[in-house]
DNA sequence: CTTGTACCCTGACCGC
DNA sequence: TGCGGTCAGGGTACAA
């Protein structure tokens, strides 16, 4: 479900609600939600009693940093990694959300203040595990530059690319080359940026980079201002949608006319995801 | 190393 | 009303 102005959202909303909350009880109602080695019992013995830290994002993963109850102050000691995929949804309240619009409820979190952080996931892709400190840097390590942060240049996201045959649309999904795009916004970008999708990375020229480069991060930029991209079923934790669906230039809009040159968008499947573009001006 | 494919799971929708 | 096919904002494991 959701891209990385979707998670940052939902991050900067429950991260000053969280922040040194103490976890009370931990339920899991699902085997599959927890993706990593450990099992229910162990993720609840490793979460229950444990005060959390800031929330943090990286990539389109949500980060829950445990501190132990006498060490608040200290480094955290282990983080709960958290994937939304397609479809995980968070809720915090006194009582239980909606059951009629929560309807698939994953986990629970219960906190010292009486509140419980809920998450719901319909088709249970998305989940949890817990990571030790070191575990954590070794998979965040394998992860691509933030398109958000100052140290992601034009010119670093040209050596990224140059090696790699594949088609730039792909590679803009691929979180190793770069963190936090999804299939939303890929095609936006390059829509914006007028790049045939299909173009293999290493063959686009320096100016062509730059262009792709200042189109991720301004409709990242523009995305996270507009809360998010709200199709059917996407809610931040407050119950509030984004508005970025109705900025959208490409995504979705096949045979409607390019906002650009009025010609039919298209659409095209790439690594069994769909593609939409602009066949006139994305060369 | 790169690249492609299968797979996890449910629900909405479309054509018959 | 039912049925089969397709599609959905993601990530990983595995094979070639």
């Amino acid at each position: 479900m959701p891209e990385l102005p979707e998670v940052e959202t939902i991050r900067r909303q429950l991260a000053p609600e969280l922040l040194g909350r103490r976890i009370d009880c931990v339920r899991v109602y699902h085997d599959d939600l927890l993706l990593g080695p450990r099992n229910r019992r162990e993720f609840r013995r490793l979460c229950r009693g444990r005060r959390l830290g800031p929330a943090g994002r990286r990539a389109k993963f949500l980060l829950f940093p445990l501190h132990r109850e006498d060490a608040c102050d200290a480094k955290p000691e282990a983080v709960i990694r958290t994937q939304l995929r397609m479809t995980g949804r968070f809720w915090l309240g006194g009582q239980r959300p909606d059951p009629l619009e929560f309807r698939h409820p994953g986990a629970e979190f219960v906190l010292d203040d009486g509140r419980t952080l809920f998450y719901d996931d319909v088709r249970r892709l998305g989940g949890f595990d817990i990571l030790s400190i070191p575990e954590w840097r070794a998979v965040e390590g394998r992860l691509g530059p933030e398109p958000l942060s100052a140290s992601f240049t034009a010119r670093r996201l040209a050596r990224r690319l140059e090696p790699l045959r594949a088609p730039i649309k792909h590679v803009l999904l691929d979180q190793r080359r770069i963190a936090g795009i999804g299939n939303i916004y890929a095609s936006e970008a390059l829509h914006r940026a007028s790049i045939d999708p299909f173009k293999p990375a290493g063959t686009l020229a320096y100016g062509e980079i730059a262009r792709l480069h200042r189109a991720v991060r301004r409709v990242l930029r523009e995305a996270l201002d507009a809360s998010g991209t709200s199709f059917s079923d996407y809610r931040a934790p407050d119950g509030r949608s984004g508005s970025f669906q109705n900025r959208l230039r490409v995504y979705g809009r096949e045979g409607a006319p390019c906002l650009r040159c009025s010609t039919s968008l298209e659409r095209a499947v790439q690594g069994g995801r769909s593609t939409f573009y602009c066949p006139q001006c994305q060369r």
